[in-house]
DNA sequence: CTGAGGTAGTCAACTAGTTGAATAGGTGCC
DNA sequence: GGCACCTATTCAACTAGTTGACTACCTCAG
């Protein structure tokens, strides 16, 4: 019951219908849980069902109705209690790092290939992150925004996002250069 | 179709009974894969039926009989295969990024407590993955081994694994500073 | 000699996540 | 005026992953 509460937390940056949360999730802010909209639309029911969200039909001009989600006191109350709960440990499933390992029977070139897909890809979500970074200490250091801003959430994910990232693209620049150390 | 493939990569490491996998993925290398034991034992079965591994009944003293699988060369021949496959870019899934995110409603002490523990965590890993790195060195510099190491599939993926931890260990440390600078 | 814990595996039932397509109106481009 | 793409949602079918219990035999500590 993880998406029912990345669902929630979602919601907490603002209301949202199924297909708003979808492109959050897809752009999201620091890539803290990753659904395809399907997941969404099904959990969204659900949520409601439990009154945990409540939906409103809001009627829109040039383009199809939509049905936005708020959080209920109850869905805050759920959110609280998840944060208490056991937290399990995060599940690694990196087909790069499958691929990798089977570098001695694999293709060197489609894997530096991929691999260079990659570090542009981690390099482009880090440019991003960094940027939201800017935007939300807005001049302040870090030590004065971690004192006085009002919420601090976005914030820690955004640096968990970024160190992630950060990681992807040291580690991926030492996988090229000794993959071109070798190859030739 | 990943753990399939994920549980090919393992067995290149030499062979394994489903109970020596499972160990193999628990304590894995560079935590490049994660499943239970359950999973394994089914994708094995199913390995061994589209003929991608071979199992054979090693009888022993004092314990169980078991089933060592070994890659079979269509075993390697899919392997290969999968490594020029498209890559699909990682899933992350981590209960502690949406508890922080849900921080602003959320229990302070609680996720100190969780941040903490992941700390730790992280630390035992990465200290794990050191020993194993200067294993493989074996007293070699990073770019000797990376030149003769006949084999370097392990290290690039254990590689992976360090920058993984060496992020998580950071960022946890960051958000414990934040944390406290704004708890009491 | 009992019970905890390791080795080795199986079965059943469930929940979570993915894929692909269908519907239906809108905008903008060339 | 036709085609591609965006908004917005739903349906159906599938694959992947999790949980918990159960069998069985072994070793070792107290």
């Amino acid at each position: 019951m993880a998406l029912r509460h990345a669902v929630l937390a979602a919601l907490l940056d603002g209301d949202a219908s199924g297909y708003e949360l979808a492109k959050r999730f897809d752009v999201s802010v620091a890539n803290f849980w990753s659904a395809t909209p399907q997941q969404l639309y099904r959990e969204l029911e659900q949520l409601e069902r439990a009154e945990l969200i409540q939906g409103r039909v809001v009627e829109q001009e040039r383009r199809p109705n939509k049905r936005v989600f708020s959080l209920t006191a109850a869905g805050r109350a759920e959110l609280h209690a998840f944060t208490t709960e056991q937290t399990r440990p995060p599940a690694m499933r990196d087909d790069l790092l499958v691929k990798l390992r089977a570098l001695d029977v694999g293709d060197r070139e489609a894997l530096c290939e991929a691999m260079s897909a990659r570090l542009e890809l981690s390099e482009a979500k880090l440019a991003r992150y960094d940027r939201l970074h800017e935007d939300l200490l807005d001049g302040r250091s870090e030590e004065e925004y971690a004192r006085e801003a009002e919420s601090i959430g976005v914030y820690l994910t955004l640096m968990g996002g970024r160190a992630y990232e950060q990681a992807n693209v040291s580690w991926a620049r030492a996988v090229l250069r000794v993959l071109e150390l070798r190859g030739s």
